[in-house]
DNA sequence: CAGTATCCGGTAGGATACTG
DNA sequence: CAGTATCCTACCGGATACTG
């Protein structure tokens, strides 16, 4: 299936999630609806930019909906849509993968890189 | 168990498998070995580089095994070890999910850039 | 608070040419 | 056949400063 389409389906997916943050924007989103400032604190390391960016192109591709309040000072909110929260398990699968395999990876590196084998 | 370790492990996975070209790699040798010059036919725009590089950093993490023959000219072929071979189930769900949802994504995106709305 | 605007360095990756 | 070696460019993403 993967490969059906030219690798068109797949690529689709990895495309919208695999820059940096993506896929923790949306885990983060997963525990609840969450301000820009809370959201920005939640993931440590991310600039307002890349914040801003990923919430722009998630909100973009439906995943994420945004709500703004007409308050002063400003409240925005971001929550995962019903497409957003169904993109989850899947991500489960493979992060589950992640952790199983991580260890196996990491010895294969070592021994790649060590030049005395 | 995404945000479990700050990211670290969905990312683990990520880094590995998010450039452009590795999954469609996997997914070829999924259907059998194959040798260098087989891999550039069957996946169309990857450049021989880019092609050597992606099974390198797949053979340095134990995911893809690369026999050499002493023959002229030579002959290398590559496969799936068992851990490749145990990523592409995990790659799969996430393709479903692409497949699946990829007209949506489409109409959210056009509605997006719609200047009328 | 929730952004935008600008600058800037690193790197992914394409094109091309060469080799054991 | 199965790669290296180089060059070159686009763009990702960090740092910083400014704003309704």
């Amino acid at each position: 299936m993967i490969r059906g389409d030219g690798g068109r389906a797949i690529r689709a997916v990895l495309d919208r999630i695999c820059d940096k943050w993506t896929m923790l924007v949306v885990a983060t989103l997963d525990e609840g609806r969450l301000r820009f400032t809370e959201l920005h604190r939640s993931i440590p390391g991310i600039s307002q930019r890349m914040l801003t960016l990923t919430l722009r192109h998630l909100e973009r591709d439906g995943l994420v909906s945004r709500t703004v309040y007409a308050e002063v000072p400003p409240r925005v909110e971001y929550a995962l849509t019903t497409m957003g929260k169904s993109l989850i398990q899947p991500a489960l699968t493979l992060a589950s993968w992640a952790i199983e395999h991580n260890g196996q990876i990491q010895a294969s590196r070592e021994t790649y890189d060590d030049p005395a084998t």
